[in-house]
RNA sequence: GGACCCAUAGCUCAGCUGGUUAGAGCGCCAUCUUGACAUGGUGGAGGUCACAGGUUCGAAUCCUGUUGGGUCCA
């Protein structure tokens, strides 16, 4: 093995590997499940970190899961993305200066599947780059004949059941990518705008009323002006009619509750095809609806003059225009928010239009009733239940159709004949209702987000009864960003409640984001995005995953730092490297070698009580789906118990000369290492297999390896106690052999004197640790010892250090040096003593807090003593 | 306007159910080429836990308010 880990050799080798021994497939089904499908990622290209992040946390669990015998399923698949992918390979086909209409549909539709099938395996090898155990047999795409079976069963069930209709209402537009969006594919940002103040004359003559708009380019479509019917203001012109200018039409002034008061004049012009609270109140008024706009946001016919602009430049012109004649009086500054595009990021036009809708009351209130019934999803972290309940409380319907032609096409058919609509499983071939077979189906397809809905039981087979679907649905957790709470969380939750009678996950870990070194959301715009693949090519994805993993906080942001890849490709050859030392001292023992059942020395119980402990914890952590503090307890294990301490112990007996010892410490190598590999096998696939299938095993892969778990064999606190004792007197050895320049090389005399005999025998009994890690010319323990003279020292609990260096020692330092012991010493005893002197403290605390208050008192009171007398004593 | 999150060492962040001498990584200083590892070892410096109140025997941790930064919703 080479000195320094290169995972570039190693990775693709063992990914290979598992998954041709179809080790990520389930395979016990007699057993407990536990599934987990991937959020699909789109097909519009490559996976970023915040896929790498996401997918990472699930692999992580899904791998710890199928260690512990369950019988364990991650399922995966992408998405087909409609706009999203549409608009790129529009954009593609502009390149060559071709739009979609020149190719007509099916053509497109072909272009589109080439796109997709190039970017799905683009995705899938990187998965396997990152080592993600997914079982690719069940590998779904939204867009399969199985998958789209289900959308279109939902669509049917839920029209007959009337929770899907098909309307004129106002929808978002966004006239770049020509379709309608739902409400939350709409981001609203402030923006610097103005306010248009305007005076619409009376057709009596008798005056004006002022109106003022943000958008005077939609007063082309007015058809009423409103104002609050209480306001006492304009009581007397409610019913009169003005003469709207530019185009002439005469539209009354009406009265309705809505209306704000305080905001601009209190009156406000209606354009009930243009505003979402216009069109409401065009309802209650019965106003007619002037669309003034195409698909492409230009003025359209009953605009006039204006006819053929676009509505920015409309705006310009109509404002010039009213100026001039005196109808436009002023005009402010103002900062409102306006709706942009999620997808395309084009001012969204609130239009008329007719669309399909799912009516969400009804399937709200039963994701509602469940979640307060306290069975619902399990929110991780908690208060992300808030943010969706709220969602849903408030929620208004779906707008589901999309003008697109990537997706899947809505089952409904218009007849040519009589103009009957037929929604239907099946195409029909003729009309049910006159028997034409002149029959068109709707052009519009499904917002994505209705597929992706049904995801967790789509995936598994529904509608159909397989076994998949009884053997692991529901899923057991879905990990995902926040960012999609509303779009995919939340309705996967009320579809499968009205398809499944289930929810569909029994925990929802929810994730924070990616952000680039300053806390800027990684962008293509801002060019700040990391690719996991450039990632990986520098440092490993072992070292990525840990990074990714561990320094994040369960719902909180991540912020990319290449030197937090760098510590963890450090820790990754540091694991390399200890191994390697293990396997140096392993000529010629093998797995059936190991026995742990002769006496073990004191370094020996101490490593396998912490080993014990640490996979007691991680485990603990991961099911609490804490992922930093399990991998942060992993790294101290290894680094600096395994490494720092057992190892180098391990060395007195690897070298020694008492071959039964040597078993033993082999033996104990090989049992944590390998242990420790497994704990560490679910953030870093790829390093700890390499290494388990170096050192002495047993079993296949490391991937089907069982997981570790304490069961209580290995519990020594007693050794623990005595290797707290002694790395404490190594400590302050190294530290004053620091303090005085005198390096390990060079050998010192050590005189130490215990408290009592027990610490006697632990220090004699732990003597040639101390020779070891202390290099003395002497060492002495003893009760007896008296103090020897001009010698440096310190105090650990239980005994007295004393380093006869004469000639280095420089006594005024030395004194400075214990003075400040003394001073830490005297803070810490008054800070237990005032606790102890409490009466609250000693009455109402835990007796065993007080016991602790009171030992700590013990120990620093003795403590201080020695430094006490030690100062005295050089002072003299 | 409503809701939520964040504020802890120079930087990036941990700190789980209140009890620790408040931690890590990076950076910094000193030192060490010891037979796994310089992507390393050893030692060290560095914090009034944003601020002001409150609850409690006890608060970085719980509550209220203030300030600053961020996110979502309207």
């Amino acid at each position: 093995m080479p000195t320094k880990y290169d995972p570039k050799e190693i990775e693709s080798k063992w990914y290979e590997f598992w998954v041709d021994k179809g080790m990520f497939e389930p395979k016990h089904p007699g057993r407990e499940s536990f599934s987990v499908v991937i959020p699909p990622p789109n097909v519009t290209g490559v996976l970023h970190l915040g896929h790498a992040l996401d997918f990472t946390l699930q692999d992580i669990l899904v791998r710890m899961k199928r260690m512990q015998g369950y019988d364990t399923l991650w399922l995966p698949g992408t998405d087909h993305a409609g706009i999203a992918t549409q608009a790129k390979v529009e954009a593609k086909l502009r390149e060559e200066g071709l739009s979609r209409y020149d190719l007509g549909r099916e053509k497109f539709l072909e272009k589109v599947w080439e796109w997709k099938e190039h970017y799905a395996g683009t995705i899938r090898r990187q998965w396997s780059k990152m080592g993600f155990s997914l079982d690719y047999s069940r590998e779904r795409f939204t867009m399969d004949e199985g998958l789209s079976r289900a959308v279109r069963t939902v669509f049917v069930k839920l029209y007959e059941k009337g929770l899907i209709y098909r309307g004129k209402y106002i929808i978002n537009w966004d006239p770049a990518a020509r379709t309608a969006l739902s409400d939350i594919e709409v981001e609203y940002k402030e923006v610097q705008g103005a306010l248009y103040h305007m005076k619409y004359p009376l057709k009596d003559g008798s005056g004006h009323i002022s109106v003022a708009t943000t958008r005077p380019e939609t007063m082309l479509g007015d058809t009423a002006v409103a104002v609050h019917p209480d306001d006492e203001r304009y009581k007397d012109l409610i019913g009169k009619t003005v003469i709207l200018p530019i185009i002439g039409r005469e539209i009354p002034i009406i009265a309705d509750e809505y209306v704000d008061r305080e905001f601009g004049s209190g009156a406000v012009k209606i354009t009930p095809a243009h505003d979402p609270n216009d069109f409401e109140i065009g309802l209650r008024h019965d106003l007619p609806q002037i669309v003034v706009m195409d698909e492409a946001a230009k003025m359209n016919e009953n605009a006039g003059k204006y006819q053929g602009m676009d509505r920015f430049e409309c705006r310009k012109q109509i404002v010039k225009d009213l100026q001039e004649e005196g109808t436009l009086f002023k005009i402010e500054e103002h900062v409102h928010s306006v709706g942009h595009s999620e997808r395309s990021g084009a001012v969204v036009e609130p239009y008329l239009s007719t669309q399909w809708f799912v009516k969400m009351k009804p399937l709200a209130e039963k994701a509602i009733e469940l979640q307060k019934s306290g069975e619902g999803v399990k929110f991780v972290p908690e208060r992300f239940e808030k943010i969706y309940l709220h969602w849903i409380e408030n929620v208004r319907d779906w707008c589901i159709s999309r003008q697109l032609w990537w997706g899947h096409r809505i089952p409904a058919w218009y007849c040519g004949g009589c103009g009957e609509m037929t929604v239907a499983m099946e195409e029909p071939h003729r009309c049910p209702k006159c028997d034409s077979d002149q029959l068109e189906q709707d052009s519009d397809v499904l917002d994505t987000w209705f597929s992706s809905g049904l995801w967790p039981f789509s995936t598994m087979g529904w509608p159909e009864e397989t076994e998949d679907l009884k053997r692991f649905y529901p899923t057991n957790v879905l990990v995902t960003g926040y960012d999609i709470i509303y779009f995919w969380v939340a309705r996967m939750i009320f579809t499968a409640l009205e398809f499944t009678r289930q929810k569909p996950f029994q925990d929802v870990l929810i994730h924070g984001l990616i952000r680039d070194s300053e806390g800027r959301k990684m962008s293509k715009s801002l060019g700040n995005g990391v690719d996991p693949l450039d990632v990986i090519d520098k440092y490993g994805a072992d070292a990525m995953r840990f990074m990714l993993s561990t320094g994040s906080t369960p719902g909180q942001d991540l912020r990319f730092h290449w030197e937090k890849v760098e510590a963890a490709r450090n820790f990754a050859n540091k694991i390399w490297n200890a191994s390697r030392f293990v396997l140096m001292n392993l000529e010629g023992f093998e797995y059936k070698d190991i026995d742990l059942s002769g006496p073990l020395g004191t370094a020996d119980k101490w490593i396998l009580h912490r080993l014990s402990e640490t996979a007691e914890e991680v485990t603990r952590h991961l099911n609490e789906y804490n992922f930093g503090e399990a991998g942060r307890e992993l790294y101290e294990f290894i680094w600096n118990e395994f490494c720092d301490w057992y190892i180098e112990l391990s060395k007195l007996y690897l070298y020694g000369d008492d071959p039964a010892a040597k078993k033993t410490t082999q033996s104990v190598l090989c049992y944590v290492l390998d242990r420790t590999l497994r704990l560490l096998h679910p953030f870093m696939p790829f390093i700890t297999e390499e290494i388990w299938q170096h050192i002495p095993h047993q079993g296949e892969s490391i991937v089907v390896a069982e997981w570790p778990e304490n069961r209580g064999e290995y519990h020594f606190p007693d050794a623990v106690r005595k290797m707290t004792l002694l790395m404490d007197v190594i400590k302050n050895v190294r530290n004053i052999r620091a303090e005085v320049n005198v390096p390990m090389s060079k050998k010192i005399q050590l005189i130490i004197r215990p408290d009592n005999e027990q610490i006697e025998e632990d220090l004699q009994q732990g003597k040639e640790y101390l020779e070891r890690f202390c290099n003395p010319e002497k060492l002495e323990i003893d009760m007896k010892l008296s103090t020897p003279d001009k010698a440096m020292s310190a105090v650990v609990s239980g005994a007295e250090l004393f380093l006869p260096l004469a000639g280095l020692i420089d006594i005024d330092q030395e004194i400075k040096r214990l003075e400040k012991e003394l001073e830490t010493l005297n803070s810490e005893v008054e800070r237990v003593q005032k606790k102890l002197a409490n009466k609250g403290f000693v009455e109402k605390a835990p007796a065993h807090v007080v016991e602790q208050e009171k030992a700590k008192e013990k120990d620093y009171l003795e403590k201080r003593e020695k430094v006490k007398s030690r100062i005295a004593a050089l002072k003299a």
